[in-house]
DNA sequence: ATGATTTACTTCATATATGAATTATTCAGA
DNA sequence: TCTGAATAATTCATATATGAAGTAAATCAT
């Protein structure tokens, strides 16, 4: 609950600057790992973005139609969709850069560097469950190969 | 995107939990509030949920039709809809509670006290936009209602 | 009182989120 | 080689999330 608040709290400002740049929040994670690391399969954009597959399928279209992004299929292995920006995509990261940068510096500043490192911390044994407890997190009969993606 | 990551890990245990009950993740919160305080005005929901109201419109629907839950129109003000539990809506919430302790019980072994309760310092912090800066967040005039527990 | 506002709720259009099922490919084993 | 399991992407149905607009009922200022 404390979770969605602090997010109900912090996304609008991000939310209104991706709107008046035309675009929602899923749709610039997108663009930033394509930013970041050009040319991704849907999947590894997945991964990245924490966004679906299934849910993902939908932003890319979206972000195709608007022009800022280009999909084809991998020659090597079909069942593969590449994604990479366009002209204008990376235009448009250029513009929204700054701007977020605001926004994320005023974040960053609500914590100190200690607070932001305890931060993580907590985030990373909370995502974790507890080793000594009779519950057992969904994990069926999967092979003890580790879970990377979220579900 | 860490807070994102969190969720994503802590939510389908509870998720399970609730689709085997037959009801999702936000019908559950408002049965919850509704366990704890009785006839709760939608906007008294929409607090104490963090649903928006208009998403809380269809959930309410639902919770209706699925006969968990009796939705009314105030006498004194005409413009509250008053939600209240069925039986079979309280009876649920005795089914499903011992489990839902479980989860939340393995959850809460996951961070100390102290944790906690730094846990709980810095979300609130994060909430709150960095003083001194230029930058302005959308704070109308709510009043400071402290949320009391993470559950 | 009465028009202008505000409030509580609802509706709409669009974008996701989620779990289940499909499709197209690739891969592994008899 | 042929078949069945595994993958990557997509589709479907249903439930939300979000911003904007609409309604009806209460309140306020004049």
């Amino acid at each position: 609950m404390m979770l969605h608040g602090v997010l109900d709290k912090i996304m609008p400002a991000y939310r209104q600057l991706f709107t008046r740049f035309g675009v929602t929040e899923q749709q610039w994670r997108v663009l930033r790992v394509l930013w970041e690391s050009g040319a991704l399969s849907s999947i590894e954009i997945s991964r990245k973005t924490l966004l679906a597959q299934n849910s993902l399928v939908g932003v890319l279209e979206r972000l195709e139609k608007k022009g800022l992004i280009q999909r084809m299929r991998s020659v090597e292995d079909r069942r593969h969709v590449f994604a990479t920006l366009t002209s204008s995509g990376k235009a448009l990261g250029s513009q929204v850069m700054p701007e977020l940068a605001k926004i994320h510096d005023n974040i960053d500043r609500r914590l100190t560097t200690e607070e932001w490192q305890q931060f993580t911390y907590l985030m990373n044994r909370l995502g974790q469950p507890h080793a000594a407890s009779p519950y057992v997190e969904d994990t069926p009969d999967t092979p003890p190969i580790q879970e990377t993606s979220h579900g």
